[in-house]
DNA sequence: CCCACTATTTATAAAGG
DNA sequence: TCCTTTATAAATAGTGG
């Protein structure tokens, strides 16, 4: 262990754990045990989110695992057809991707429908039919919540104060 | 505001920081403000892994912003038809999922290809249809490459120890 | 790859604006 | 919802087995 050195070794000037500039690692070694740590690491906080929000959440991470090992075995890296994608995902509720889109299009009947219940609480919310403009719509219809609240919050004020004066 | 009761209140015990068990947040503010920070906490993990190490990361969180805003305003909870999922994305190389469903498809043919020569290496890599299935590939085939590391490391063990005795 | 250790950095819960 | 601050908890880089 790691223990056992440390303490017949002069103490080191630093040698040790240094802050992370946000780029690509250089180093293969350093880079795949970044991969490996992180990835979990952010495993972990999907999972907790999934927990502690009740939020379904997917992740997905590609890693060309055989692309990495070539990196420290350099007796394959000639040939390019040694070529792997790995993926680790994550659904708390098992479902693929593609069910997660068609589960999107199924949604988007339904706030269809609503719509028009809809229309004085959040504008626009026909136009999504796919993944990426639901992106969109998510800071749109946050933003229509705050006008709401914060009209909510002003006559609330104003009925508070005006018996009082 | 919250501040407005604070300071006519006793100063709490503690009532600050404290521990997170892992378990649904009862508290629907709380909830909802767990997931705004975590939710950027795991999209920052995510670019940064992506940047660190070169992997490509997708990231679907979903939440049910009218649920949420229902939490806090009953006057709605009663309607059924109130719902509207959001779907939050990262990809660092733009792609819909039914994408990369394709790029593992296309994958899974150059696997196919480069099957007999990887034999030795990894037994078995043609089944990878799906990205569930990827999955349970990843540790197939990460167990194998450890098995053939430790193997190296042996032999080399037996070529550095033999001469010396 | 796994595990352990630990100094340091980062994330975040709670509070207030 | 956004922001800030701060104390605390959690993640992790570097190291070694």
């Amino acid at each position: 262990m790691a223990g056992n050195l440390m303490h017949i070794l002069p103490p080191c000037p630093i040698m040790g754990r240094k802050r992370l500039l946000i780029k690509r690692i250089d180093n293969p070694c350093s880079r795949q045990i970044a991969y490996s740590k992180r990835g979990k690491g952010i495993l972990k906080k999907a999972t907790e989110l999934s927990t502690l929000c009740g939020a379904d959440v997917g992740l997905l991470m590609f890693e060309d695992i055989f692309l990495r090992y070539m990196d420290r075995h350099d007796d394959f890296s000639s040939d390019p057809n040694w070529l792997l994608v790995v993926v680790t995902v994550l659904v708390r509720k098992p479902e693929t991707f593609e069910a997660l889109e068609r589960k999107l299009c199924e949604l988007n009947r339904k706030i269809y429908e609503a719509q028009e219940k809809m229309r004085s609480y959040s504008p626009d919310v026909s136009n999504i039919y796919s993944i990426a403009e639901a992106q969109h719509h998510q800071q749109f219809v946050a933003k229509a919540i705050q006008r709401i609240e914060k009209l909510k919050k002003t006559k609330l004020l104003e009925k508070e104060t005006s018996p009082s004066l």
